[in-house]
DNA sequence: CAGTGAGCGAGCTTCCGCTTGACTT
């Protein structure tokens, strides 16, 4: 054993910093937290100042074994955890397992893997900042309280009966896209009408060439834009004047997790979990800097690889030395931006992580080059025959500077509305006189805001200083998880908009048609999300605040400098929190969603469209009534906010019954797994393009053939009495009884089609005594 | 796999943040 035991929190950073190191260090990692809160009783003794109860989860018994074995071995450990709140908890666990005095036991930080960087972090070792801990335990807990105290107020006020759960960040993520998803519900468009000319002149080579130039304003009403071309009818054109400005464009700063997420899903269409898995895999094989980070900091030695790169590739005149500096007052900048570990590799072999890699190598590149720089052309262009003007405008790329690389790309959102990049314009002079081809006055419409996408999500959640990088992507998954948001494509629909054409002093009126509101990918809050926001908005205006994390937030520093006391501070969090949850555990009612959409024409009784327990659903007649009311479930596109009785009623036209086939009767229906006919007391899953509102038996009757068969090809062996079936799966043959499935052992895998009831059932039993054995047991929720 | 939909309530769920692992029902 070495002389020195260092402790960093992942294994890839301890692999080198040890080549660092050397042979007098031994450094291990501890996999990040290595105690958390019990679960029993929140694992908080409120009464006594909220005093935390740890234990060590199972998953993390073994790390903590063996680094216990290693600290007794050895004549000094160093904490070299990250520098940030938790890093500096993570330590303090530590020193608390592995029983070493905080007051004596060297700290040492370091913000990037670098040589020089380490090397003077051992030079500097400091002691534990007890502030620091005491702010991340009073964060861990009241994001237990929050969390353990909201969820079961849920529990018993939902008329689900799913695991609901709420959390200071996924419950404000999930307001966002409720909040976003009814500003477009409720947005009424308006329209108005955007005049452009269209121009034909010679260039400094008597070269004909096409330009565009736009109208004054934009016109309220088609009259206005008529009367606008009408006055132009009969006009010459000549140039005013024109004026030219210089203009630059910068790059954009190194990749942090979450800037990394936004571009690899704007550019790549990745999803924020796919990001990072590959990410990791980089990480992990050394190719990248740690993935999880809020800084774009470069290290001294990543800016001379990355400009000896550049010069080498383009020149010395495209680069240009960047020190970034991070927006974001919540960045704790633990860590280095992501960028590669060497600059030298330009690309990777490995063809799953080859397009993340380029898109990293590429930002980072960029971002110590050179502004790019540009010629903005503006011409105004006099009309004889009214005093308006018309505005052409061109850009010229001067010199390319970084865009030689990379260019950020940009969310719908910040896109200008529906105008194309600037183009180049001739070279004009002033009082040239131009021909006009065409002046055309276009119905524009406005547009809500854009539904959120799982990255523009995390960028605004950044923005409110709502979780971590380590966060971003499983909170995601959380959300959609819970059912409270899904991600999905929307169909557009059709609409028309009216054109002016003014060409040869003739005025033409068209209409065309566009195609409007589809979506791609984007979030969508389901009625859960909508009716658990509703409720928590009214009951817990304070934590579903979009400024309450901030708020906290400040109060953990003023904790961490040693200005505030951590359990007094919760203390003044939890008993208004609190007294508010038994409030509303007494007084408020169970929630249901109840939206009534009208009467039913047949019956005259209401139809009303609320949550049930298994979901969505439409109702007729009322539970108190003589006959009992009818129930239909919501289709996934349908939402309780938004249905019409038109469409509600529409929904009870199943189960349609389509005909007789072999001898029985064919019905169509939706079922818990989506659409479905059933034959013969069996059931058959519709095909995608099978609507069951509509689909004909002889849509269905192949349909049955078809899976029968196939059910037929699966089966190798049916022990009728027994409900044992030897079946072929994707991975070889298996054994089934009743709903359970049996592995087959690897030396009668070859001759199951040969196997007696008895065998088989003695596979049952022996698999039933020896269960296969539970992948983490701890967090793995049962499959459903 | 393919019903259901009230209320009661067995016994269960749940947070955020730090890290990677594992061998297919």
């Amino acid at each position: 054993m070495a002389k020195n035991l260092v402790i960093v929190e992942s294994p890839a950073k301890a692999k080198t910093i040890g080549k660092i190191l050397g042979n007098d260090f031994e450094v291990q990692s501890c996999y990040g937290h290595i105690r958390d809160l019990e679960k029993d009783d929140m694992g908080i003794d409120i009464q006594d100042n909220f005093k935390p109860k740890y234990i060590i989860p199972e998953d993390k018994e073994k790390v903590v074994k063996e680094l216990k074995k290693m600290a007794k071995d050895t004549e000094e450990v160093w904490l070299a955890t990250d520098e940030d709140r938790e890093g500096e908890a993570i330590s303090w666990h530590l020193c608390e397992v592995l029983g070493l005095d905080p007051a004596s036991t060297k700290r040492i930080v370091f913000h990037e893997i670098t040589k020089p960087a380490i090397e003077k972090a051992v030079k500097h070792p400091r002691l534990l900042d007890m502030n620091l801990v005491n702010a991340q335990q009073a964060r861990r807990i009241l994001d237990r309280i929050v969390g353990f105290e909201l969820s079961p107020v849920l529990w018993r006020k939902m008329s689900m009966r799913n695991s609901l759960s709420a959390g200071r960040v996924q419950s404000v993520a999930v307001r966002l896209i409720v909040e976003r998803e009814r500003e477009i519900n409720h947005f009424t468009a308006t329209s108005s009408f955007k005049v452009e000319a269209f121009f034909t002149a010679k260039d400094i080579n008597n070269k004909s060439i096409s330009f565009k130039a736009e109208g004054p304003n934009k016109f309220k009403t088609v009259e206005d834009a008529e009367k606008f071309l009408q006055n132009c009818v009969g006009a010459a054109y000549t140039v005013k004047d024109i004026t030219v400005k210089p203009g630059k464009k910068s790059p954009a700063a190194p990749f942090t997790t979450s800037t990394l997420q936004q571009e690899a899903s704007r550019k790549l269409g990745y999803s924020v979990s796919k990001t990072m898995l590959l990410a990791q895999k980089l990480y992990e094989s050394g190719k990248i800097t740690y993935m999880r980070t809020d800084s774009v900091n470069l290290s001294e030695t990543a800016m001379t690889d990355a400009q000896a790169a550049i010069v080498k590739n383009y020149g010395d005149k495209y680069h240009q030395a960047r020190k970034f500096k991070n927006k974001n007052e919540s960045a704790q900048e633990a860590h280095e931006a992501i960028r590669p570990t060497y600059m030298e590799n330009t690309s990777v072999d490995d063809s799953d992580t080859k397009r993340l890699y380029d898109l990293i190598w590429k930002r980072t590149i960029a971002s110590q080059m050179a502004d790019a720089e540009l010629e903005k052309t503006t011409a105004k262009i006099d009309i004889s025959t009214n005093h308006e003007e018309l505005t052409a405008s061109g850009e010229v790329l001067k010199f390319d500077g970084f865009l030689k690389v990379y260019l950020e790309g940009k969310d719908e959102d910040e896109e200008e509305d529906g105008d194309e990049k600037e183009g180049t314009l001739p070279t004009l002079a002033v009082k040239q006189s131009l021909d006009l081809k065409e002046m055309k006055a276009t119905e524009r419409f406005t547009r809500p805001a854009p539904r959120y996408t799982e990255a523009s999500l995390v960028k605004k959640l950044e923005e409110l200083g709502i979780g971590r990088p380590s966060t971003y992507a499983p909170t995601i998954t959380t959300i959609q998880k819970r059912n409270y948001v899904e991600k999905r494509d929307k169909e557009g629909v059709k609409r028309d908009f009216r054109i002016l054409t003014l060409k040869s002093d003739k005025i033409s009126k068209d209409t065309d048609a566009e195609n409007t509101g589809a979506e791609k990918a984007k979030l969508f809050p389901t009625d859960l999300g909508m009716i658990v926001t509703d409720f928590l908005n009214q009951y817990f205006n304070n934590v579903m605040d979009y400024g309450f994390t901030a708020k906290i937030e400040t109060e953990f520093d003023e904790i961490a400098h040693g200005k505030k006391v951590w359990n007094k501070m919760l203390n003044d969090f939890y008993n208004p929190f609190h007294e508010n949850i038994q409030n509303t555990l007494e007084n408020a009612e169970r929630v249901k969603g109840e939206h009534f959409l009208g009467d039913d024409p047949d019956s005259g009784k209401p139809v009303v469209a609320r949550m049930g327990r298994y979901g969505p659903m439409v109702q007729i007649g009322k539970a108190e009534d003589e006959e009992k009311p009818r129930f239909a479930k919501l289709k996934q596109t349908q939402s309780i906010e938004t249905i019409t009785l038109a469409e509600a009623l529409e929904l009870f036209k199943l189960p349609r019954v389509l005909g007789m086939f072999e001898d029985s009767e064919v019905s169509v229906n939706i079922g818990r797994f989506g659409p479905y006919a059933q034959h013969d007391k069996k059931f058959y899953s519709l095909k995608k393009e099978m609507d069951p509102y509509t689909v004909e038996l002889d849509e269905v009757a192949p349909l049955i053939v078809e899976k029968r068969t196939a059910k037929d090809e699966r089966t190798i062996k049916v022990f009728e009495k027994e409900k044992i079936q030897i079946l072929k799966g994707p991975y070889g043959p298996y054994i089934k009884q009743g709903l359970r499935n049996f592995k087959i052992p690897k030396e009668k895998i070859d001759s199951a089609a040969d196997l007696t009831v008895e065998e088989a059932k003695a596979i049952i039993e022996d698999v039933k005594a020896n269960p296969p054995k539970k992948k983490a047991p701890a967090r793995k929720k049962k499959a459903e």
